[in-house]
RNA sequence: GCUGCUAUAGCUCAGUCGGUAGAGCACGUCAUUGGUAAUGACGAGGUCAUCGGUCCGAAUCCGAUUAGCAGCUCCA
């Protein structure tokens, strides 16, 4: 006799018996249950209960639901494959958050035809309903399994396995795949299915390994779903700032300039120079010092920074690296090393410190060819930087202002609701990769977790993604095709202080080795424009819009009036444009929602003659007549509150 | 850098079998004159990304380069 405990009742069993026959006898299964939760693992539906235990059972709108739903889609997929493609290698196939893929290593290139015969076959093997079964096989059984089959990939996989691994297969009609599970019932439930692209992935992620076809696809219980998915995701894809910041002229890429290499256009450059004001003045306001340092340097500089040893391929080099006979010049990757000359420029107090330093810095990372993008990962940059010198007891509190001043920006930009956070620690076995030693890493990263937990972040650790000198508090934003880069990133930095050389005089006279926060408050102008390009599908606030007010007369005559409403306007820092194509054009007012413009001003004879403007707001739709100058006043209001 | 796809007018795209280029929008001129995305007529615009090859002949076929897109790998 045995309990099992779900969320709406418990049921008492004699003998063993599987989930979903348990939920049945509880009569709480419905055709929507796809899978179970039993003592916080996910099962199928098959799965055996022998004793005491509490389920919860998930439908595809559980999040761990979906999974099991996607890790089917893809062993269909793989069983499709392996019918139309014999001599393909299956490799892995998961469930990610966005649906499922599964690598094979095929000669074949899988092109567009093939995926969509690929599809029709992953229809046929739903219709044919087979039953999906596990089974466990001891190792050595295996290994002839996969061997038999012909999957060196599974093979090496299972030695990969630990000795005391269960080894568990699914089998699904003539289909059997190397998998931890847990599935579906049956093939029958994936009634829609997409696949949406197949692309090059390495061998396990390693770049030295082999090029794998990978095919990624979506899968849902009924075509409705599939369809508003596919929709939303197109939905999604107009407001891609590559897309819509060259048609809404914010920015554009020449060929003879280079990849990586925007030009920004009059509109996007305002929107920046907005924002740098805006920072630089907000920054002032922290106790900040604006500094401005050269965008390049001898060598000899970065060989004490790390960076010609860590970060070489990264940088422009000017001349021969090699040849030191003569200077070699590179153009900066980071300001870190100019930055800290400030502090170096003479004997330093304790008195001093905290020191922070701010600098709106340009920066050049020789990036690989295939990595740019758009505005959000291009070769020069500029970010709003900032190196804080600190006295080790300072550590806390400062870091928790740059936690501070981030989040005022990113509440500020509209962009908070959309970010993450990512404590990116070094990966201790890979030390080529990062200076220092494992104690001084242990410290900084035990010093980080507490500032943290203490600042009650909700983060998650990224192993192997700190920076060389030290780890980071990353705030990650994704772009509208669910690509996540790092936005604002707040790093604690204890080895480059002391290969400067960097001390101050502390309060007992002794010479004293400072603390160091590298931190940026709204991140890269480039990246922060591309994602509030997104976020606001290009209309962007009124406060950072590059057209503030559109004015349109109609007619000729009301030309002069609209001018002087303009100067009245600008006089105030309002940045205005009239449309005057409407004086030839009579009737037809032309607006270009491209522009999403927050203010359009329309004057005829009324407006003229009353000294008011016709006012159509972006956001509340006509407001009607309005006095110039109350509309100024409201507007400047608006800016000045810098909220939509 | 790797895998796949792409490059024709400012933009979005046609262009069949290899026979020297087309539309809509935008732009210019003229006409029309009045209210929130498309008035009419006419006009101007292209060494078909670049270089090379095959061919009597290349936008079209082949190769290389450059640039763009998605993914991988790297990274703000």
């Amino acid at each position: 006799m045995f309990k099992v405990v779900f969320p709406e009742k418990t049921v008492e069993f004699e003998a063993p018996l599987s989930v979903f026959d348990a939920a049945k006898a509880a009569e709480l299964v419905t055709r929507a249950h796809i899978a179970a939760e039993v003592g916080g693992q996910t099962v199928g539906m098959t799965h055996l209960l022998t004793g005491d235990c509490e389920v919860k059972l998930l439908t595809f709108a559980d999040a761990a639901g979906k999974h099991v739903f996607d890790h089917t889609a893809a062993h269909i997929l793989a069983q499709a494959v392996k019918r139309l493609y014999p001599a393909t290698k299956l490799t892995i196939g998961p469930a990610v958050e966005s649906g499922f893929y599964y690598d094979f290593d095929s000669e074949i290139p899988f092109t567009a035809e093939a995926l969509s015969a690929l599809e029709s076959e992953m229809k046929k093997i739903v219709k044919e309903n087979h039953l999906i079964e596990r089974f466990e096989l001891p190792r050595a059984e295996a290994l002839a399994l996969m061997e038999e089959k012909g999957e060196p990939y599974k093979v090496q996989l299972i030695h990969e396995l630990p000795e005391d691994a269960v080894i568990s297969f699914y089998r699904q009609g003539e289909f059997v795949d190397l998998c931890a599970g847990p599935h579906l019932f049956s093939t029958a439930a994936v009634k829609a299915v997409k696949l949406t692209q197949c692309t090059g992935a390495y061998w396990k992620g390693d770049q030295n390994n082999k090029m794998l076809q990978r095919v990624y696809g979506v899968a849902f219980p009924s075509k409705d779903e599939l369809k508003a998915h596919l929709e939303a995701l197109e939905e999604a894809r107009k407001r891609d700032h590559n897309k819509i910041g060259r048609e809404l002229e914010f920015f554009t890429t020449v060929e003879s300039i280079g990849q990586g290499l925007p030009i920004l256009l009059p509109k996007g450059a305002r929107v920046i120079q907005t924002l740098q004001r805006w920072i630089e003045d907000e920054e002032q306001k922290r106790g900040y010092l604006l500094t401005k340092t050269p965008l390049m340097a001898k060598r000899e500089l970065y060989k004490i920074s790390g960076h010609w040893d860590h970060y070489l391929d990264g940088m422009f080099v000017l001349g021969d690296p090699d040849d030191y006979t003569k200077d070699c010049f590179a153009l900066r990757p980071m300001t870190c090393p100019f930055q800290y000359q400030v502090f170096l420029n003479k004997k330093r107090s304790y008195r001093e410190l905290p020191m922070r330093l701010g600098e709106t810095s340009t920066l050049f990372r020789n990036e690989d060819s295939g990595e740019m993008h758009g505005l959000i990962r291009v070769r020069q940059f500029t970010i709003s930087e900032g190196h804080l010198v600190l006295r080790p007891e300072q550590l806390a509190e400062e870091f928790r202002g740059c936690f501070e001043l981030a989040n005022y920006c990113l509440e500020t930009l509209g962009l908070k609701e959309d970010c993450s956070f990512r404590f990116s620690q070094w990966d201790p076995a890979r030390t080529d990769k990062y200076e220092g030693t494992p104690e001084q890493w242990d410290h900084a990263q035990g010093v980080m977790k507490e500032i943290l937990d203490d600042l009650g972040i909700d983060y998650k650790i990224g192993i192997d993604e700190a920076a060389f000198y030290g780890p980071k508090l990353d705030i990650q934003i994704k772009n509208v095709f669910g690509k996540e880069d790092t936005l604002i990133t707040i790093q604690i930095d204890m080895l480059l202080a002391e290969k400067f050389g960097m001390e101050y005089v502390d309060s007992d006279g002794q010479m004293k080795r400072p603390y160091i926060i590298h931190r940026t408050s709204m991140g890269c102008y480039e990246r922060t424009l591309a994602l509030l390009i997104e976020k606001y599908a290009g209309a962007l606030p009124t406060w950072m819009a590059p057209v503030q007010v559109k004015i349109l007369p109609i007619g000729d005559e009301h030309a002069d009036y609209a001018y002087g409403v303009k100067k009245q306007l600008e006089a105030k820092g309002v940045r205005v444009e009239v449309d005057d194509r409407n004086e030839t054009i009579g009737k037809q007012i032309r607006t270009t929602q491209l522009e999403k413009v927050p203010y359009m001003l329309v004057i005829g004879d009324n407006e003229m003659n009353a000294g008011t403007v016709a006012v159509r707001s972006r956001k509340d739709g006509d407001k009607g007549a309005v006095s110039v100058d109350a509309f100024l006043s409201d507007l400047l209001a608006e800016i000045e509150e810098k909220r939509r």
